[in-house]
DNA sequence: TTGAAACATTCGGATAAACGAATATAATAA
DNA sequence: TTATTATATTCGTTTATCCGAATGTTTCAA
């Protein structure tokens, strides 16, 4: 389930803007990825289940963070998902994971 | 198209393999898989063109390692899983990636 | 209680990924 | 040349994933 989760762009991108921010409520979100509301809630559910972020409820706003508990290995997995987004791997501008 | 390369436990399971053990050749893999050779095949092919694994040919072997030309963040990310995989998050025996 | 705002979910349909089965290729041995 | 061994590829089908569009739900304010 880990790894399927990291298997899409929007949702790594989700991850990166969630690992500089702390916490971001959904229209932060959608907005900063330029994607339609549902779309991205779809993802954040799939990143849920996952256990990869968790959401609190504030209101009818929801707010998303990285999970807590997230274990150490996974967390490290995207931080380094962070560098590699930042490095370049071909020719291109376009970072490795097709994102940011 | 790495994290796309993960999103699948057999050739996740390569990849443990291969952290191991260096250098394996396809026969060797498919039969600590249980896969089929065709299956194996295919799987190696995918991890080829993300650029995770290299191949060496010598006679009518092929031998198979992780791409010596890994980024660094990328080779990280492979030995997380392996930690990954070790650590159990559930209750169940299985691994978090399914496998191994 | 009606309405609006913020999210979540469901429902097709399209696209992609996976597999088994069969076949192809390439190197070597007889 | 023919046969065999190790590996790779193709084909057709099933299965999974993703998206847009529409609809639900929950909360709060008027």
């Amino acid at each position: 389930m880990f790894f399927d989760a990291l298997a899409d762009s929007t949702r790594r991108r989700i991850l990166l803007l969630l690992l500089k921010a702390d916490e971001r409520c959904v229209c932060e979100l959608y907005l900063a990825l330029k994607q339609p509301q549902p779309t991205v809630s779809r993802h954040l559910a799939i990143l849920r289940e996952a256990k990869l972020v968790m959401a609190r409820k504030e209101g009818t706003w929801a707010y998303y963070r990285l999970h807590p508990q997230l274990p150490l290995w996974a967390s490290r997995i995207v931080q380094l998902m962070a560098d590699g987004s930042s490095e370049s791997i071909g020719l291109e501008k376009v970072g490795v994971f097709g994102c940011c």
